[in-house]
DNA sequence: AACTGTGAAGGGCTTCACAGCG
DNA sequence: CGCTGTGAAGCCCTTCACAGTT
């Protein structure tokens, strides 16, 4: 099949599958199949076929997948086989959680530099990583590698720090400020806003949910 | 229009609306456009519109929407002219951060107890908040009226946990470990999932992307 | 016999385009 | 005239159902 734009729910599922399939690993298993990890996942053996078609052929008729190969093949399709560096722009308790959580980069990204404008933190470390003051930011990255920026900071500071991430040469953001930001064409830019998905509980205790669980037990 | 099941883009976007309604209030404008709106928004101005229509006709034609009667409508209809009560399980990097950055109460959620199962964090306070043992769980979040929980704890941990905040009666759980969790039938579980987010990232940087960006410029 | 890979159907969300109204 | 509210079209994603393969 091999289609040509990737959506990003497909790219979301796929990392579900890798982590299932690091699980079945560890159990030992040798083989799945679609239908199995299908049940794992909670998600119907068609859409795994259909997601792991877009990149190859991958099973064998009669049997399912291969755990040890398909994990390969997702971990390289993934651009996982390798660690990303990351840094952190704001050294809050929020940043310092990330920076701590990846700090020894065993998740396959690891992160290299926390940024703050408040000099009574520049200096210090969190996770075993430094702070720095972030007129700095765009050499530490450059020298750094980095290739992935976070944005944790607060929601005013949270356009100017994208621009100022961006003109680093960064292409990957993930974003913590719960605004809408406007990112450059070749940006990638993924929000995560809990305050949404906080608030989007409160619509559900209203009544006018029993909406949309994820995984009907 | 106000249709029969409303979807959870629709419910993440009125939250998207009505922080931007802050934003206008604050600046002391009365009324809006559905035009002007998706403009700060980034989204067509159609799509708000629709999305509104589902609870009421809020809008003047030839005119726009009143910034305040709007506001205090989305409020309203997401729950939010009341606070809602939180219980935190887990006093890890995340949990605590969790716990500082909703302390106050001052945006619709207050956290009102964290839960560990480390003895040697059991009775200390994140901010100021006091950590309580998990056993407790049950009988301090049903004294506290807590109808909120946040799944904070390690993978492995994470299915136990919702099992027992659902027996505690809490139906609305915001979950941040990387596994699928299987909720009952009456309960709402929104997941965050950081490490699906970065491989995404990761996916993009190796190539396939210049994929779905969430605003172009 | 079992399970993958996939065309086709189905369902849902977004966008268009315009009727309707202030 | 300007902007909302909305039917219809368009697009995308998911699910079904089965042909194809080992």
């Amino acid at each position: 099949m091999r289609a040509e734009r990737i959506s990003e729910v497909t790219t979301n599922r796929l990392s579900l599958y890798l982590r299932c399939l690091n699980e079945l690993a560890l159990k030992g298993d040798v083989s799945v199949s679609s239908e199995e990890l299908a049940r794992i996942c909670f998600l119907n053996s068609a859409q795994i076929r259909k997601d792991l078609a877009c990149f190859g052929e991958f099973g064998v008729r009669g049997v399912g997948y291969e755990v040890e190969a398909l994990r390969a093949n997702l971990k390289r399709i993934l651009g996982l086989n390798r660690v990303h560096s990351i840094a952190i722009a704001g050294a809050g308790r929020l940043g310092s959680a990330l920076a701590d959580y990846y700090a020894g980069g065993g998740r396959g990204f690891q992160v290299k530099a926390v940024f703050d404008i408040d000099e009574t933190k520049i200096g210090r470390k969190v996770g075993g990583v430094e702070i720095f003051d972030v007129k700095n930011f765009s050499s530490i990255v450059k020298k750094g590698n980095i290739e992935v920026a976070v944005i944790a900071v607060p929601a005013e500071a949270a356009q100017e720090t994208l621009e100022m991430i961006e003109a680093a040469g960064i292409r990957a953001i993930l974003n913590f400020a719960p605004v809408p930001l406007s990112a450059g064409e070749n940006v990638k830019l993924n929000t995560v806003d809990l305050s949404t998905s906080l608030e989007n509980l409160s619509f559900y205790l209203k009544g006018n949910g029993n909406g949309s669980r994820v995984h009907p037990r």
